[in-house]
DNA sequence: CAGAATCCGCGACGATACTG
DNA sequence: CAGTATCGTCGCGGATTCTG
């Protein structure tokens, strides 16, 4: 890197904007959500419980989220290696600001919608199949 | 698209996700943050209060959420055109909402910096600089 | 003033191996 | 079982130019 790492000055004290690059990525929330519900998983528990997810995302998004500081990783000095993952405190903090965010986003489903319906001509998302 | 508009499947049912489309991008959230703070504004107003945005990205964020339900766009029919933008009731409910992540993101600022500072040779952000 | 249209780079992500 | 490594794709967003 030529600059600092990006969440040493991630919109340079947007607090907001921080916590979204904790969390986006297409598979941090799919991870964070599954051990939300079953509270501790092994790696191919995890890799089973997310559709379509690679081992490479899989690992990487993992390790971020340890590296966040979200989840937490336990590692088993056993034969057959077995690893658990499991939410932090921040982790569980984190579901709960979610879940507000969730809720508006239900509410929004129906608007947009039906917003979409009405003005849906002028909409970028353009149609390029008859089918 | 060859299936359905993004938002009306996006995840099937996760509102959480579905909210975070919403919100997403590189821009938008800088909008609604300054459609917050100063209630109304002009289209120039806000492009030079956001500071890099081109004007491609301006307008194509504005539309996306007007159409979301999230600004609203009000236009003036006088000689030199003047269009004003503000947040309707979503968009100010939004902003709670974003204000509990950002509450959260705060706090994590500091975890995470920690953390990198143990844990940082194995941290995912490569530096390629010399090669 | 308030946009629209086009071209293009880059980084996230996917596919596909290989390993202790 | 739990990862790593490498390569290729794809689309978001940047730069630039044009218009009512």
């Amino acid at each position: 890197m030529d600059d600092q790492a990006w969440y040493k000055n991630s919109f340079d004290g947007c607090p907001l904007t921080f916590a979204l690059n904790l969390i986006g990525g297409k598979w941090r929330l799919p991870i964070i959500w599954a051990l939300n519900k079953n509270r501790t998983m092994r790696y191919n528990e995890l890799k089973r419980s997310i559709d379509g997810i690679t081992n490479m995302m899989l690992t990487q998004s993992l390790k971020e989220l340890e590296l966040y500081g979200i989840i937490r990783r336990e590692q088993f000095p056993e034969v057959p290696p077995r690893v658990e993952y499991s939410l932090t405190e921040h982790g569980e903090e984190l579901m709960a600001a979610l879940k507000a965010l969730a809720g508006w986003g239900k509410k929004m489903k129906t608007v947009v919608i039906q917003n979409n319906i009405e003005l849906e001509p002028a909409a970028g998302i353009p149609d390029s199949s008859d089918s």
